[in-house]
DNA sequence: GGGCCGGTGAAATTGATTCTCAAATTCAAC
DNA sequence: GTTGAATTTGAGAATCAATTTCACCGGCCC
């Protein structure tokens, strides 16, 4: 059921999903992590694991609130929170936090480190890697006595697409 | 969990201000820009631009807001925010979003872009420039035909002398 | 010497996220 | 299966930064 279109997931991804975690995994390897610390394993985290690791891009808590309705309607904001906060405890799934005010969560499963080109105007993300920025990134730390334990890299601009759409503006 | 007590205003920079701008130059800069659009300059203006510009490094609004008042307890809050977003929107404050949640604002005159080194412990901010890095972003760009407006890049970890204070953990 | 207009500040509002608490659920041990 | 302690849930309240509202201010221009 296509519910009231709200704002679009920032759609994502240039080429097939390097994402290499099916749902299942994804509900296996939470659940045992929840077990190793006397948690609970419940039928809400599994479906929100489930719908979570279902979808594809950078979601927000309401965005995937939503997805997590359709199937289940009583489940509850405040449990997709506390969820997403366990996926990102157990390094399941990686807050993000762009521009728009939202925390977004990744899928971190069997994924390498990478950072992001934003479209300021479709908001689609996409992802790269560049190992040459990551060696300098190390270099300049050090230079400053610095001891980096992550980073943020975020390119913003116009996708080719609204390159195109929008000539000048 | 988020310390209710005053957070000191992380200290920043390691060597001389770069900073550029005396406050009265920024006033000066300021009321140009606030004439050409038939706005109008007031005294209370006035007091919170020579407050932040006789500032260093990275105010949150709240931070500014305190020290605005030790001058002119009458001041509100609003318009503190009012008044940086004009700063903003006039090129002559940066506003930056670091992982605590608060806008916080950095003189713009006369600076070179920069980015920035951040002390998870002591909340330390260093600047620095990069021109590799920023060679490289450009390129990553335009092999995904992106056109790049503008980038965040933020490393965090620890600082020398914090790595110091706590050798482990 | 009254309008006109933007500016001001206190209070209310917004929006994302977290907290609270009673009721429901999980799960290891009977 | 049943029990019971511990955990989880969900609705609503609370938070917190940031924005908006609104009634009052204060110059400036006929």
């Amino acid at each position: 059921m296509t519910t009231r279109s709200q704002t679009p997931a920032p759609r994502a991804r240039v080429r097939p999903p390097p994402d290499a975690a099916t749902p299942a995994e994804a509900r296996t390897r939470l659940n045992e992590w929840i077990a190793e610390r006397g948690l609970k394993a419940t039928r809400q985290r599994d479906l929100i694991v489930d719908t979570f690791f279902g979808a594809t891009g950078h979601l927000s808590v309401d965005e995937l609130l939503s997805k997590v309705q359709e199937r289940d309607e009583n489940i509850g904001a405040a449990t997709v929170y506390r969820t997403m906060k366990i996926l990102a405890d157990s390094g399941l799934a990686s807050p993000r936090h762009f521009e728009d005010g939202q925390t977004r969560y990744e899928a971190a499963i069997g994924r390498h480190h990478h950072d992001h080109l934003i479209c300021t105007s479709c908001h689609a993300i996409i992802e790269f890697e560049n190992e040459r920025i990551e060696e300098l990134q190390d270099l300049v730390a050090r230079q400053h006595g610095f001891l980096v334990t992550r980073h943020k890299l975020e390119l913003y601009g116009l996708c080719k697409a609204c390159q195109a759409r929008q000539p000048k503006r």
